[in-house]
DNA sequence: CGACGGCTTGAGGTAAGTCAATCCACGTGG
DNA sequence: CCACGTGGATTGACTTACCTCAAGCCGTCG
């Protein structure tokens, strides 16, 4: 019987029958399983291998502060909870059993084996590939959970993060040439709602947006009027390097 | 002066110089501008080469059949445009320059080789990292421009094609064992209103959720009620391999 | 100067949320 | 075998965030 993660992968290519028998071997090996509403992989774990689902079903979801869930995606046999592992240091949101799930762990030593052999530009790719999934997903929360004041105060305080990440943002401004009807696009809104909620955080004394230019006047006020966390953008390293990344964009996380 | 895609990528590890130089060279040998408004990547273009913007401001945009446009990302120097290339056949969403933009083009040469070293497993994880970033951005669609209902019948359709992938619908049923409560934190909206829009969907005769099984009255109905477009899923193979697909979820797509 | 793209403001409409009661299927213990 | 508790589904009345439509404004560019 055909596991059904080559079944979903054979829908793209053909394998050799040596990849496909060690898709199938890594499919059965080293099976666990999850009792209904368990946390498989809980928010900010640190994983060393790759979990596989191969009977059950689960939620890629993440508890808000507030209590609320926001489901991502639901998981089912032959999906991959968290490829991740390869760059990310730790999980920024949990996988969830909603039934008796059974994943099969693929060894952390195929993985490890992996990434050793990953060159400098692979690795790259790994990185900007996992963090543009991390912020889509910010972007599902934000529709779930975020109204529209909030859903510009954290699009404007993201930018302002990647902005100083690559150096092209002055102290607490940066060139932002987006239209209104453009914002809207982006967030789901209208042009016209979108103007009226720039002017509600501009009389907040929060941010101007203003000639194309976005300018936060109280960083700390709109990173909480964003409900904004930092972890999904993966920026922290580890403890005793942080002092490198202080000098730019350290102190908005 | 140290590149965008560098200064990005140092926020998480280390590189040696040899690595350094060779993301810098790659970053600054084969340049290309766009103007303002013109696509760099179009929609359903099949792409040989990485796209890194280096300067300007882009989108990762979709253009719905409605003409109305989701924005799904905001991309910057240092961003790399699609990393699909790897797996993918065509691009599923097009990105388009909002002002003047410049990328380096990572030539088609270093893409290949990459991938004719990819291991069957490798390639594997690229896949099913790839098709799931395609199904997220397809959520933000579903929040930006479907309703409630529309929203719902896009999740049962999507899940049938998905369980018959890997064999595990019969014909147009499925097991699909959540709550309404756990629908609702899916797809934004409460449970009343999830409740509400079932009732619409099982009056139009488009489809039954109870019992924890949903049952698809109208495949047909159902896919034009969820405005349902199958690209971003990635099933196609190439033309005369296309029957081998039909027995499982062609006639859905 | 007029045209145009983008911003601003106002008046009304609607999809979806909130709150709260009721109902129903079930499993469990007396 | 029935009483009860519990989690989920259903329904109704009311509220609200955001939309639509439409007019007016403002700066810029040909």
């Amino acid at each position: 019987m055909a596991n059904p993660l080559t079944m979903k992968l054979e829908q793209f290519t053909s394998f050799s029958p040596g990849d496909r028998e060690t898709l199938d071997r890594l499919a059965s090996e080293k099976l666990n399983t999850w009792a209904a509403k368990r946390d498989i992989i809980a928010d900010g774990d640190h994983v060393g291998q790759i979990h596989l689902v191969t009977s059950g079903l689960a939620t890629r979801n993440k508890i808000m502060p507030d209590g609320k869930r926001q489901i991502m995606a639901f998981l089912i046999p032959g999906d991959l909870c968290d490829v991740e592992v390869f760059v990310l240091a730790r999980m920024d949101h949990a996988i969830t059993a909603l039934t008796e799930t059974t994943c099969a762990l693929i060894p952390a030593g195929t993985v490890t084996e992996l990434l050793t052999n990953m060159g400098g530009l692979t690795k790259a790719l790994w990185w900007s590939t996992m963090t543009d999934s991390a912020v889509l997903r910010e972007r599902i929360i934000d529709h779930g959970q975020r109204d529209a004041r909030e859903r510009l105060a954290h699009l404007f305080y993201e930018m302002l993060i990647r902005y100083r990440v690559i150096g092209m943002a002055q102290d607490n401004s940066y060139s932002f040439p987006v239209t209104q009807e453009e914002l809207g696009d982006a967030t789901g809104l209208t042009s016209v709602h979108v103007n009226r909620m720039l002017q509600v955080l501009r009389t907040e004394g929060l941010m101007i947006f203003s000639g194309r230019t976005v300018t936060v006047l109280d960083p700390v006020s709109l990173k909480q009027a964003a409900r904004f966390s930092p972890d999904y953008l993966h920026l922290q390293r580890s403890a005793n390097e942080r002092h490198e990344i202080a000098a730019r964009a350290g102190d908005l996380l």
